[in-house]
DNA sequence: GTTGGCACTCCAGCACCGGGACTGCCAGCC
DNA sequence: GGCTGGCAGTCCCGGTGCTGGAGTGCCAAC
């Protein structure tokens, strides 16, 4: 028997021609199969073997006694760390990511749910896009417009070309230079920080404010707390293709469907899970079994981040069964990354051709 | 036999019965299970006669030979338009309303998200509202603000305190005085307006500038007119609660499931039927079957309109089975638009107690 | 017009069975 | 020692047949 870390060569590539196999029929892989599928020097009766050790160790399990074996977690990881080397992404492929995203134009929101479209489209799964944390954004400029009486628009406007916006109510009223100049003010105070670091900042100000009694200042000051007030609380996530998922056998029973469809309802949880990953530079696969993204540990993910120069942003992925084409899914998700943060940077005619690799 | 409009009073006491019975269990309703819910001084035998009648008049159907009956759209429409009475919203249900709503402040999204949630839990169907469509409202002003060399974000504000804003690129460069004076000319000119009538005012416009060589402006139009591009196309909708329909026996089924999701996936087709009934005052129920909301003819509806004001604004409403309890449904929906209505109108203390019916 | 009775129909659930797909193990062979 | 063919054993899956129950439709009697 071999322990996980010293399979040798012959396990390795049974393990992985078993996983080419299921991913690709989506069934349970019987050692016949293997024989017949292809050429190795062996019997079945042998194959039949090698998979008794894999089964010890951990990496396929069997539904029921008589029947083939299907990959665990367990072999996904060593797939992914060690066995599989990505495929290239097709031409045509990069066309329509280039083409879509460009359609999208400069309008952040579109181009959100643009690349989470083709996220969907290209994986077969579910797409989605994280938009940069407001609160650990940079704060470009903070605006301020009255849209009625007593109802002030505060605009801010963050780092990678991010709008938010959201109505204030005040009870005083506020004449529209004064705006201008609290406007003025905030954005030289605050520009080029995080909403962390500003709340912060904020506070201590306004306690000092106290202190010196500056009436204007304190105005001032108040509008942008209540600005802040709440900002980030709900970060912005785009989804598509749920019903992507209805087409995997392993979700095309009603109590996973159920489950899956919950999921993506409470979309705060998910996030959650998924922002832990937001640091670690880099793509990385979830497997639910190590980290249950949700309530239903089959559920897996494919993410990665992506940002604009230096700073990073937000992430973005796949989410789907963990019986997927990873040579083909990994890539595909690499390239968004990267195409959203040219676009995001307006590099967006660099290296259109080849991204090194 | 009887025909449509002619049910006597008998026939329609047993309709009536059998459609309360029919919501209630969400079975065939049999003869027998009627002779003992209610006291009528029938026999079944004789109840079988009068549900024979219906069925041939339209309004009843059998799954199968030896089932019991179930309503019919045509059952359910004469139903709500007149055997039916709608029954009071409870008080802890109209204080839910209202402390939900107030919770959401005074931010437009909120208040619409927060409305749809509340249509769905009251009703355990699908809950939405349609913002006000932004082609028909009334623009109350237009901002510009500079966001990055270049890109311009234009705020538009319309009438019940909706925001719009989007990102619009120029080739030109703007001085924030430029912009400002841009923004009172073109708010001073279209304040009040609907942007239907608006674009095409601009187009004119446009074409008299060509003339005289107004050269700023031209500038300020072709802000104003970038801004407006493709506004309106995307309407907003906000949905909650598609998961409630996996409850509902009539959609527990793979297939029903699949296309019910596909439904709410191609949102755009949807609100485009739902569209049509956005110029009726008052409540509508839409069936299935007078008027395919989707593929599924069995989704239905009910909406009714709110607004602020003298103008009306958009829709909210529930999406589920036509088996539902219209008597509490009804007033729920109607309780919703009106709240929403009075959100929007700043009229928030007014008639608590009870709207006059 | 109403009613009890009865024959008839259809469904839902259950048990049963046989074929097929695998595996695990063993004994023999290189 | 590793590989192999053979064989018994296990389990799933689809089809079939049966039975009880729930309802209806109709008829004859009141």
């Amino acid at each position: 028997m071999t322990t996980p870390n010293t399979l040798d060569i012959r396990s390795r590539t049974i393990l992985k021609e078993i996983i080419r196999v299921h991913v690709d029929t989506g069934k349970p892989v019987s050692s016949r199969a293997l024989f017949k599928s292809s050429r190795f020097d062996l019997s079945p009766a042998s194959i039949r073997n090698i998979m008794a050790d894999l089964t010890d160790a951990g990496f396929l399990v069997q539904p029921h006694t008589s029947a083939g074996r299907i990959p665990t977690d367990q072999a996904y990881r060593l797939y992914i760390d060690e066995l599989m080397r990505n495929r290239r992404v097709a031409e045509d492929v990069r066309e329509q990511v280039d083409s879509d995203l460009a359609s999208a134009g400069s309008d952040v929101t579109r181009l959100f749910k643009a690349a989470s479209r083709l996220l969907s489209q290209l994986s077969g799964e579910v797409g989605f896009v994280v938009a940069p944390d407001a609160l650990h954004t940079v704060v470009r400029s903070v605006r301020f417009l009255t849209v009625a009486p007593g109802k002030i628009l505060a605009v801010q406007v963050n780092e990678p070309d991010v709008v938010v916006s959201r109505v204030i109510e005040t009870s005083a009223e506020y004449s529209p230079e004064e705006l201008e100049s609290v406007s003025q003010r905030l954005t030289r105070e605050f520009c080029g920080h995080t909403l962390h670091e500003i709340r912060k900042r904020l506070l201590a100000a306004m306690a000092e404010e106290k202190a010196t009694c500056d009436r204007m200042l304190g105005r001032a000051l108040s509008l942008g707390d209540q600005a802040l007030e709440g900002a980030g609380s709900e970060s912005l996530v785009y989804f598509e293709g749920a019903l992507n998922l209805l087409d995997k056998p392993e979700f095309s029973d009603l109590e996973s469907v159920r489950r899956v469809f919950l999921t993506f309802e409470e979309k705060a949880r998910l996030l959650d899970l998924l922002t832990k990953y937001l640091d670690s530079k880099g793509t990385s696969v979830v497997l639910g079994s190590e980290n249950a993204l949700t309530t239903d540990p089959r559920l897996s993910a494919v993410l990665t981040s992506y940002g604009s120069g230096e700073t990073l942003a937000g992430m973005l992925g796949v989410i789907g069964p963990a019986r997927r084409e990873y040579p083909r899914v990994i890539p595909v998700v690499e390239l968004l990354g990267r195409a959203l943060s040219d676009r995001l940077d307006r590099r967006e005619a660099r290296d259109r051709e080849e991204p090194s690799e």
